[in-house]
DNA sequence: TTCTAGTTACGAACGACGTTCGTGTCAAGC
DNA sequence: GCTTGACACGAACGTCGTTCGTAACTAGAA
């Protein structure tokens, strides 16, 4: 079956293809998702390229062709595979603020595993299936919990917007970290916020703590919160 | 002076470099990020390439790097600009959330007038000077608002990673709608979620019109509004 | 003025990227 | 057994960011 069907098949339900006689391949597509995340997972988002997947299945870059229709096509791929691996917990009324913030929670470390991914996340529409059914889960929930449903909607946007932000923040520091010598690990970061010229940077330099605070995922939660409280 | 001078003595003032006699050159760094502010605005962030911007200035790609070291340091400057051109309220405690919302909608309209250009804002470490006044500017306003020291700081970060996320998803879905054609402006879009299976997602078609819904920043207003109303 | 030193400008090239073309290969239907 | 259509893939194209080597130029010393 040509890419491009598969691509809009993918998008559309509706329109699903014939199907077609399984016909003995050498790879498939699934393949091809699996090793771009391995790829991901210990090179970093970006190292994918579509010759170093290709190496590693032991062949060259135009036979993903025959699979995937473009790298923007493998991207969305990618993260439909990574929201699938998502539980989506049956809606319950009395802890839906825990509920969503278990989910949300579940996506950043599905995003953190594949550093750099949550930037194709980012830079994609919405359509893919996978994706509708996570906003469709926590949509599910907010309106369990009694949101109401204009602010349901827009929290979903929000929320999923926040954490793909936050993921992908978290690991551009990470891997700048690894190589480049003007960095920022916390206790440096602190250190130049409280070096900065204290007339002109008073507040900065007062609270270089509170900036750089934050172990785990502190930062991550108290936003949550904001934005989970303001809900009710 | 060497270009990676200058961007040392940008990240750190205090290591000002000194002063060499100003020599007279064809074209300064200035000329290059106002070059490039031209390009992303008439075509997009992802039309911008050193060739392009050399090209726009009559000439080669190698006479950038005398005054820029790389890609991403032009990136750096680039917001530099962004954030040079916005202007910081002094803090009024009795009207603390609209002067931060105002700040927020500044900071979104400056990305918007250069589409996709908050890609850059995300996928760099915010250690340029006029980046640190900006967040030092809305820190000012969330204390003086009497914001907890330690919520003020996480806000200022929160704020400013969903407004660069905000945008970006703005642009891409822009950018994308100019060309392809599988796309999604807000009708097509709801007709699509609408046509879904309701079996499956049954409050993805129930409510694919709040899901579309807004028009103008009222998805930016409700998500602002969520998070500053918390810190009260 | 002339010379020298150091900086700037830039054509040409390198390696890597995404993608396409054309051809070879192989399994399934008549 | 032969045809057919989908698949695999080497080779190539155009573009990207970046570097190298060299020519052009300016500022100060002689």
């Amino acid at each position: 079956m040509n890419p491009r069907e598969r691509r809009a098949a993918r998008r559309n339900p509706e329109a699903e293809a014939a199907p077609r006689r399984p016909r003995k391949t050498v790879f498939t597509a699934a393949q091809i998702v699996d090793t771009a995340l391995d790829v991901i997972a210990a090179e970093g988002y970006e190292a994918l390229t579509m010759r170093r997947v290709a190496a590693a299945l032991d062949t060259g870059p135009a036979s993903l062709y025959a699979h995937v229709v473009n790298k923007a096509d493998l991207d969305e791929l990618l993260i439909g595979r990574l929201c699938a691996d998502l539980v989506l917990p049956e809606p319950d009324p009395t802890a839906w603020r825990d509920q969503i913030r278990g989910v949300c929670a579940q996506i950043r470390d599905q995003y953190l595993r594949y550093p750099g991914i949550s930037r194709a996340a980012l830079a994609m529409a919405p359509t893919d299936l996978e994706i509708v059914r996570v906003s469709e889960g926590m949509l599910a929930i907010l309106l369990a919990g009694g949101v109401a449903p204009q602010a349901a909607a827009w929290a979903v946007d929000a929320l999923l917007l926040y954490v793909a932000a936050y993921c992908l923040e978290l690991s551009v520091a990470r891997s700048a970290n690894a190589d480049a010598p003007w960095v920022l690990d916390p206790a440096e970061l602190r250190r130049r916020f409280a070096a900065l010229p204290a007339e002109t940077f008073p507040h900065t330099t007062r609270h270089a703590a509170e900036l750089t605070a934050g172990a785990g995922h502190d930062r991550f939660d108290f936003t949550l919160g904001l934005m989970v409280n303001g809900l009710g």
